[in-house]
DNA sequence: CTGAAAGCGCTTACAG
DNA sequence: CTGAAAGCGCTTACAG
């Protein structure tokens, strides 16, 4: 059925169809009523490339997911043979969340998930085929950047969500990032609370901007206690169920162990409960773990774990939001805006008690 | 950049740049290469939407999650006030395999989650508009058949994942199910080798086909070992985390409690390690547990759980190819396959030795 | 081998 | 208020 069609069933002429669709005004209310009652009877549709070429927007988004193997794996995932990266904290808020949003702002969304350099030139291509009005990139690291950045400067619309925003200042993208000082600010000071004056980390891989600033916060919220770092309560891991592992076999094998670690992330806290485990000790009883991302399996883990959450849920709403916003509005948008941090009290830290600290 | 601007960059002709576009024979090869020279060049690719007005296939498909609650909660599904369902154990590796099976065969993905009778319009609508080619359907029930088979046919091309095939012989659809018979007769069987003799079992929501599948294969492995099933050792589950609680607060209450329980999904054992916890009793040292779904988080109970792995990446794969090459060959098809459920042998069961059994 | 032209199904000034 | 017509950027018979 196209719109011809249908006129002719009606004695109009496609003009007046394609009028009452778009909302021309000036249509006595008699013909719109005619015209929407023979376009639900007959499924009509205005054929979308036909639109699209006359000039009516798309009104579709793209969510690229890039898992892009040329130096070191990325931030928590693990890729089998088929490059599945569903493993991956992010993958199901994010896609949800962005989807729900654009949806409700009545737009579509297309999903692409990179692995290689083709595959981004594949990406690149959906903006020159004029498939989609912009996108959203998860995940860039700094080999990427060229080409988003190139994207950018064509006029396309772009936001990304955790990366480095260091290149805001030159380019015209929304930019979401996790504030991960603030959180580890929150997790410190809780065990703070809580009693604890002695107080481990195992950080992450440190040099992601991640790992970076939330072994910053600890360290910044410490000194504000006046309590000082302590070297042989610190590993420097790399994000890793193994290394979380290692961390603790490190940090609790020394004389005068802390009574609280805070973990980088929960991937590393898997393998920290391994081995807490393995030395015969509990958790909170005989140590108190607080991790950081809130991942999803964070709340089976035994004793369930407190962490920091940081909402990708919110992070992408707010990106697809001021992403079609900026489409809407055809202005390029230049906005970095960092997403809080929260607490989430589980069973894993203990509250200190005289004893305790005097032991 | 258009193709008659690279036309005239060249001094040919738009017809030729869409030949040598469309891979055309008869075109000397120094035009060949002066051609995609320019294309790199300029960065130019043919507008998706003339193409596709011109005659030309879209290549994409699209990804339909439903979760629609007209009337209880679909398997699984938690939601919140915003409509999420990325809790669903689902979500990720259906998504992320139809992607990459997609991408492989070089299609697009259009993603869209429908909580409504009027998402599902907008659903129906991506057919009528012409944007996607076919569609797959995840988690449909009964309720929305209609609008499904009406689209069939239209002549759609549709793939269903996990939707009972009842209508298949009607219907020119691809469906792909789990094979929950086969799953249960897995996990039962290996109960049995293990050498336990009274099995009990937490049923999902009987008005589900997954729900009665799971039980006739408890039934008939048990049945086909000469064992009856015991009142007092089943529970009537709805696949909720807090009737694997309550299941085995009933079953373990009894004065002659079985050695093992078979749990029709991993979310029901999430409220089952908590009651047998409150019991004081420990997994599987005094009760082995078997669970159904091999969902993210069954890995990470302590325990870690044994369970029935369903692979929905495999489903989704399967169903992403047969829909694309049905709709490359231009022809409907019927199509029923069931996906093999395979054991997943982890730390909730134990041999049952010759003390345990005379006990 | 290659160009001129029709046609895909819409939208939107332009007339009336 | 509404129709006839141009135009969006391609592809593909049709000629040559």
């Amino acid at each position: 059925m196209r719109s011809e069609d249908l006129a002719k069933l009606l004695g109009l002429s496609r003009s007046t169809i394609s009028r009452v669709i778009n909302n021309y005004p000036d249509i006595p209310q008699a013909t719109r009523d005619k015209v929407w009652k023979a376009i639900e009877e007959h499924n009509y549709a205005p054929n979308a490339s036909a639109r699209k070429l006359a000039g009516v927007k798309n009104k579709m988004i793209a969510i690229i997911l890039l898992d892009i193997k040329e130096d070191e794996e990325p931030h928590h995932v693990k890729a089998t043979e088929d490059h599945l990266i569903h493993d991956n904290p992010f993958f199901s808020p994010i896609i949800n969340a962005v989807s729900d949003q654009a949806n409700k702002m009545d737009y579509y969304v297309l999903i692409s998930i990179a692995y290689s350099k083709k595959d981004l030139k594949k990406v690149q291509s959906l903006f020159y085929q004029k498939l989609i009005d912009g996108a959203i990139f998860v995940g860039t690291q700094e080999a990427e950047n060229e080409l988003i950045f190139n994207l950018i400067e064509q006029k396309h619309y772009i936001a990304m969500i955790d990366t480095s925003e260091a290149y805001n200042t030159k380019h015209n993208a929304i930019y979401l990032n996790v504030d991960n000082y603030e959180g580890s600010v929150k997790a410190v000071s809780y065990l703070l609370e809580l009693g604890h004056t002695s107080i481990g980390i195992i950080t992450g891989n440190i040099n992601k901007l991640s790992a970076i600033e939330r072994l910053a916060g600890y360290k910044a919220t410490l000194m504000q206690h006046g309590i000082e770092m302590r070297k042989d309560a610190t590993y420097h891991g790399d994000f890793t169920e193994n290394s979380g592992y290692e961390g603790i076999k490190y940090i609790l094998s020394g004389p005068n162990p802390p009574t609280a670690i805070f973990v980088s992330n929960d991937t590393m806290v898997i393998g920290a409960y391994k081995a807490i485990s393995e030395l015969g000790l509990r958790v909170p009883e005989d140590i108190s773990i607080i991790g950081f991302d809130n991942s999803f399996f964070s709340s089976y883990l035994n004793p369930s774990l407190t962490t920091i959450d940081i909402s990708f849920t919110d992070l992408a709403k707010r990106a697809t939001k001021l992403l079609i916003e900026s489409i809407e509005q055809e202005q390029q948008r230049g906005i970095i805006e960092k997403v809080n941090a929260t607490l989430v009290i589980r069973d894993s830290c203990k509250v200190m008690n005289r004893e305790d600290k005097t032991k």
